[in-house]
RNA sequence: UGCGGGGUGGAGCAGUCUGGUAGCUCGUCAGGCUCAUAACCUGAAGGUCGUAGGUUCAAAUCCUACCCCCGCAACCA
């Protein structure tokens, strides 16, 4: 097995600042990677920014700043976005650096060196907005009677010379890629679609443009600037040292998963893996598209002004709910809601009534009744052992739902642990055998179940929660060496000194919005 | 028209790929506990799983037809 991982992120665009769903992709990467580096992988996680464009081009001209400034800006709001979610990242690409100029460039010779690239003069219908060229099957009549882009762009008539990428060449190859790893695209429904795509006419790929020079200079055709997304989508061989094959990153290569929204799957699933194939390079193994928030059952959008700030989400109720309410509140893949009432909710009964109390539920009683060190373990009964049990086997299940990134189903099972864990408290109450002192000895052994418990969710729950999780470990006295997961499988030491107890996610007072 | 998503107890959802006693959270009602973040535990009421056919020993799940709801200018994960 591969002892190494890597996962990225799409690169951002900078014409806007970041948003929840550029905080929902980064998080539900930076999981992912957490994870991986938990089972003792090293996993590579990167991100960054997409800059090139006649758009940011445009964007920056109307805000009166140099292309320079004005994406040093962004890309600066992007950088400490992931800082601000605490992203676990290892490298931040930005497309307007040198290292990645040479990237696109070395990748564009491969193409060129395959015979893949070839001349024509392109007439055709572009729409300038969408920086993209369409057929006249696919125009549509506005309401004024001018044809328009599906998008609804103006689209005009051009003549230019072109660079075009042979991208039906590999149809059948991607077809047959797909048949082999029917999990290349994930969820299934993006499978299918992006098959239905690739079965029907692929033509080839227009990959350069004349008509703006804010972009990355084909080799040898000065006045040729390469299509961004061609481009774009190099950044993930960038962050790895491309084409210094000695690179000691190139090892990462391919990547193991390529997490997007739904909306970017052609770019990833079709165009990436054809022009991998044609530079020679190995396919990712893996595509993931999650779906899109709505809030309160509304699109997001500019013009609605309902835009999700993800820093104000964190200021109002720190950064660890939001992370576990997003991956929580709805199945990966597929669209969801976001409303005030409903991360407040989730964060009162999951994480305040749920792991909150019942931390502290069993580590006051350690306090009171064991001077806060962890009581001595005593007879296992196998009450005691079979809630162990449970716990020990969430491992599995929680590999299982990850590796498919079920982040709702792989947190359901571990809460499910925690409420049987307080099914178990309640049932055995050893409060009530606290009181006599014959019995102290069982209930310190109740309770050490119940801090051994804690500790292996504890750990479960690092990679989505890094801070809080971190902050419950140190409680339980745990050292910062033994939180991986093949610690999972070693005891909490009796006699431990617990640290600093106190409440983890207070309530939240119900914001009826 | 088309494309995509969806219709499961009062609310929000899972389960549908790989058919086999309909499940979760919230809410309601009744008990219990009193260690705990007014938390926790137990029990109850409440659903012909959009409709109609079909396949099957068996369908929320597979097949067919139909009905209804949401989204589809731009920005954008």
């Amino acid at each position: 097995m591969r002892d190494c991982f890597y996962i990225t992120t799409p690169i951002y665009y900078v014409n806007d600042k970041p948003h929840i769903g550029h905080a929902y992709t980064s998080i539900a990467s930076d999981v992912l990677a957490r994870y991986q580096r938990l089972r003792g992988l090293s996993c590579y996680l990167l991100t960054g920014t997409d800059e090139h464009g006649q758009k940011v081009a445009k964007s920056a001209e109307k805000a009166g700043e140099t292309i320079t400034n004005f994406t040093d800006r962004f890309a600066g709001n992007f950088l400490s976005m992931a800082e601000r979610l605490n992203i676990s990242h290892n490298d931040f690409v930005r497309t307007s650096e040198e290292r990645h100029k040479i990237c696109a460039q070395a990748f564009w010779r491969k193409l060129e060196e395959r015979g893949d690239l070839y001349d024509k003069l392109y007439a055709g219908w572009y729409a300038v907005r969408d920086e993209s060229y369409y057929d006249v099957s696919e125009l549509v009549e506005g309401s004024d009677g001018t044809r328009r882009a599906p998008s609804g762009a103006e689209v005009e008539w051009v003549e230019e010379p072109s660079i075009f990428f042979r991208l039906s060449k590999y149809r059948d190859a991607l077809l047959s890629h797909y048949d082999a790893h029917p999990d290349f695209i994930l969820p299934r429904t993006r499978m299918n679609e992006v098959r239905a795509f690739v079965e029907g006419d692929l033509w080839d790929l227009c990959v350069s443009r004349t008509t703006f020079s804010w972009g990355v200079p084909v080799p040898n055709r000065s006045n040729h600037v390469m299509y961004v997304w061609v481009e774009a989508l190099t950044n993930y061989l960038t962050g790895l040292g491309f084409p210094d094959s000695s690179s000691s990153l190139f090892k990462y290569w391919p990547a193991d998963l390529h997490m997007v929204g739904k909306d970017i799957v052609r770019f990833h699933a079709v165009y990436w893996p054809a022009l991998l194939l044609s530079a020679g390079l190995d396919l990712p193994r893996r595509i993931f598209a999650h779906g899109w928030w709505t809030n309160d059952g509304e699109k997001i959008s500019k013009s609605l002004g309902n835009v999700i700030d993800p820093l104000e989400l964190i200021a109002s109720y720190g950064l660890d709910r939001v992370r576990y309410f997003l991956l929580r509140e709805v199945p990966f893949g597929e669209d969801g809601n976001f409303s005030h009432s409903a991360i407040v909710r989730r964060s009162n009964e999951d994480l305040a009534n749920g792991l909150g109390n019942l931390c502290m539920r069993v580590l006051s009683l350690v306090e009171r009744g064991w001077k806060g060190r962890i009581p001595p373990c005593g007879e296992l009964r196998d009450e005691d052992r079979a809630l162990l049990e449970t716990f020990r086997q969430a491992e599995s299940l929680l590999q299982k739902r990850i590796e498919v990134c079920s982040f709702h189903l792989a947190l359901d099972g571990i809460f499910g642990c925690l409420a049987e864990a307080d099914r178990y408290i309640t049932r055995e109450a050893p409060w009530a055998l606290l009181k006599n002192s014959s019995d102290k000895t069982r209930a310190g052994t109740v309770l050490y179940v119940l801090c051994d418990c804690l500790r292996m969710a504890a750990i479960d729950l690092q990679c989505f929660m890094p801070a809080s999780m971190s902050q419950l470990l140190t409680m339980l006295g745990v050292s910062e060496t033994a939180r991986d997961f093949s610690s999972r499988a070693t005891r909490l030491e009796e006699g431990g000194r617990l640290v600093d107890v106190q409440a983890i996610f207070p309530r939240l007072e119900r914001e009826d919005k």
